[in-house]
DNA sequence: TATGAATGAGCCTTCATTCAT
DNA sequence: AATGAATGAAGGCTCATTCAT
């Protein structure tokens, strides 16, 4: 009872704290803010996180499964494997490029854990295991296909996720510049090109690169 | 001579406030620490700068700046033209990965323009300038060869800019993780395989792509 | 509990500043000698009042109040309404020269609203209501003896008043020329000349003036 | 040559002081902003006068004696002594209501005054030779007559000139609470008042007071 | 479990003053 | 006679943190 009523509390703060953090960012977020955009009062805060930084650890935490389960969920299927992989990538920049309080949180995060030695570690891990989401996935639906990338496989997704944070990066600058199709596109182009395939078109099959053309 | 002092100065407080930021970022950054790092009094720094926003801004033009030209004299020439890409990805992913001072101010400050309108459209200018030299010397080296990319050709530009900087990310979150010549070589895959060349070895030559050797 | 707590402190805090305004004026008068005279930290005046404009807008408030109080304090009563007028001004020169800290804080933040727009109305306000106390005054006391004052209704008690301000300043720059006797007795001749009355004596009742007495 | 030089640098510092103060007030007054609107370097101020204390002290001699000389030339005369007196009045009024600049510098000063010790001898000396001045017209064009005031000769320039500064305070305070007209005529009858002589229209001439009637 | 009150360190900024030139 | 540069003290204010209740 009493472990639930805290739980409930302690979670209202998380949430409260990725808003405001969305909103003005670690450096000018202040646990006034917080507090009172939970509706509390700033003693309760230290009540349920003793310091700031264990609070912005538990939003880290919070924010970075967030966006990961949003990624996961944009993992689809179909039965044309280009065509989930299309629809897949057309979501995950849906959720990226969509400034959700939760990936404006972790961009800001990642942000300070270049001075922050003990932030560092975590989102090391949160893109461990989002390479390793990626790479299962195209492991899963392209390595089956026959094909093989023309980069090591452990830097397939690494390259896959660089390319979508550093275009999310340009968009939040200067949102305009990117078209949400264009860059769709552009991903599904790089993502075949590295597999040796060709450029392709929604409804296409697989096309076999030159190499494969040539062995042929 | 005053006038040269006064300049030499505000460099001087310039590169200082650098180096601090690169060290502890904007947030934790204070004129206090800027100007011990100076060697001047805190009063002095308000001289040279109105207000500490005022200095930031000289700071990220001095770090754009700085960043802009290293990468500019990445851009090598080479008898062969793939081989000079391949060297110029080495200097670009070099200076990039390398931790600078200045890189990583940019870095800093790009996550502070999420919640600075003022701030945004520098880094936008940062990037458009960074894109067209980009876009220029792919255009020149590349599409010279009768070739045509697999995406816009507006696309490009950003979306090797994009690798780096997301790739770059992720080195400094885990250093350890990203081996540069494995990023080189998978950048150039990535460059290559969007101009519907095949992989390349350094001393290779222009090989034509599936759909060139279809027509062919 | 709580809630009387805080009164208290912002109370203490208030008198305090008042204290302080008193000895040094507005401008020299910095958070941190309220403080400490206060007993307090500065951050407990900042948790009180959010900032300095926000306290000095209470002292003032508190300080007219005071001088208002004394000055509705001096209206007294008498078997004879000349006697009792007598009696008023004594008192009210009285508490205006005594430089109590109340009257120095509102002739200071007087001047300092010369620059202060926010400042301006409240003291206008103060004015307003120490001459419609002072016209009161003087309409139940002196007009229902049937005599007509020389000047404008409205205009009377500020000149009082005026006088009174006017003659205060004199007395702070320089407090050994004027003596209190003697301005209690050129006020009393003011007032009662102004109201066509001979000029008097404790002891002595209505004189008419000249034109009443051309009309008898 | 050089001493004029001087001479007139330090003037136009002084003249610019007095702008900047009448703007702003002692209190938010900087040496810069002085030396800005002096076209100088604040350096050169501090050569022409060593402390701010030593520029505020020609301020105040400059501004009250420009008050006073204003104040002199307002001692009209006229052929009948009371036409001369209303129009000094109007005149006294205008100049102190209007809130010239150096008016307001003296309000100020004033006010500073209360807590600076060296200041305040100065405006002592000020009001003395206010009072003197006034005191001399008063008995030249109203004593000249044969009548003799109902309160001490040394006491009714004092009470005029209070008179005058209170009310200017209200008019500072709220402008248009106070009609020019109206108060002249205030003034005037509160002289003439205590002078023992009845109301008075521009053109009338002497009338006699009721004691001297009752003698008579 | 939660609050109101209070603290104290640190921040950005202002400003009178100094000084070499 | 004047300037540009630099100083350092102080000011108002923010904020994470502590604590009695």
């Amino acid at each position: 009872m009493r472990y639930k009523k805290s739980a409930i509390s302690a979670r209202q703060i998380v949430d409260a704290a990725i808003r405001v953090l969305a909103q003005k960012g670690y450096a000018r977020a202040s646990l006034n803010d917080i507090a009172q955009e939970a509706g509390m009062s700033k003693g309760a805060l230290h009540y349920h996180f003793a310091t700031k930084e264990a609070l912005i650890d538990a939003v880290l935490e919070t924010a970075c499964t967030a966006v990961q389960q949003r990624t996961i969920a944009a993992w689809t299927t179909g039965a044309n494997p280009l065509e989930a992989l299309h629809n897949s990538l057309v979501e995950l920049w849906g959720t990226r490029a969509k400034r959700t309080d939760e990936a404006l949180v972790v961009a800001d995060l990642l942000a300070q854990s270049l001075y922050n030695d003990r932030m560092r570690p975590r989102l090391a891990k949160y893109y461990d295991l989002a390479a390793r989401q990626l790479g299962d996935y195209l492991t899963e639906h392209l390595y089956s296909l026959g094909v093989r990338p023309r980069v090591p496989a452990e830097m397939l997704p690494r390259m896959v996720i660089g390319l979508l944070d550093g275009l999310v990066l340009q968009s939040f600058v200067a949102p305009e510049v990117l078209d949400a199709d264009a860059v769709v596109r552009a991903l599904e182009t790089l993502a075949l090109s590295l597999f040796d395939l060709s450029p392709v078109h929604r409804d296409s099959g697989v096309v076999p690169s030159a190499e494969q053309a040539e062995r042929a």
